[in-house]
DNA sequence: AAATTATCTGTATATATGCGCAGATATACA
DNA sequence: TGTATATCTGCGCATATATACAGATAATTT
């Protein structure tokens, strides 16, 4: 039960709520794309990153400067409930909608 | 969002999560079974009940010597998602089902 | 009224967490 | 090689959290 308890905790953090949010309705995103549409430093949505990471929640693909971040598969059925949970619970929220559309294309190069 | 975070944040704690999962399965439990169920001392329950009661995740009702708890009924949909998730996703995990199993029948004299 | 059972809470302690700054690393490009 | 952009991380600080113990409160029973 640690392990799913785990799970709750890292998406107990609102900055890491709105990032997981993001990434199940935009889908793959690099961290400069988040980082302004979460209106908050890099180095903060980085360091949220770093912890969703090691816990199975997102994986990276690294592309040139850029290093992309998206929702990882769901490896078993709670994973699966989860994800469905989010984008079912989340895609409709006023901060997510706001974030989606905060998403500066101006600033890295990419797209 | 916050709101939303911080009902993450109360099921990120094991002790927690199995309580949220035992009432979403077995229904309203008095804190004497819900404390034999998980093998923790009582004053840890309580204190933890203590902690998702003003979050509107559980509700209490005083029959007697004994508080009854069970999970409020969701006032939004994202509590009614919730819900839904706490039930689909643990209600068949290992330690639920030993949880349930363990509730002592004569911890108090309710039924 | 005293004893019993169920539940809650004040307090101390140890640990974890989030944040911001400054600097490090990595890649691309001139 | 030097510069610019993107991302990450070591560190210190302030705050939050979980836990255990002891004692408090509340309802019940004798």
């Amino acid at each position: 039960m640690k392990e799913e308890a785990g799970l709750f905790k890292i998406l107990g953090d609102p900055t890491r709520l709105r990032l997981a949010a993001l990434l199940a309705v935009q889908g793959e995103t690099c961290v400069c794309h988040l980082a302004s549409a979460l209106d908050e430093p890099d180095y903060k949505v980085s360091r949220h990153l770093a912890v969703m990471r090691p816990a199975g929640l997102v994986e990276a693909r690294r592309q040139g400067t850029w290093i992309y971040y998206r929702l990882s598969e769901p490896k078993n059925d709670f994973d699966r409930h989860l994800k469905n949970f989010l984008k079912a619970s989340l895609a409709g929220h006023p901060v997510v909608k706001s974030d989606c559309e905060r998403i500066s294309r101006n600033c890295c190069r990419a797209q």
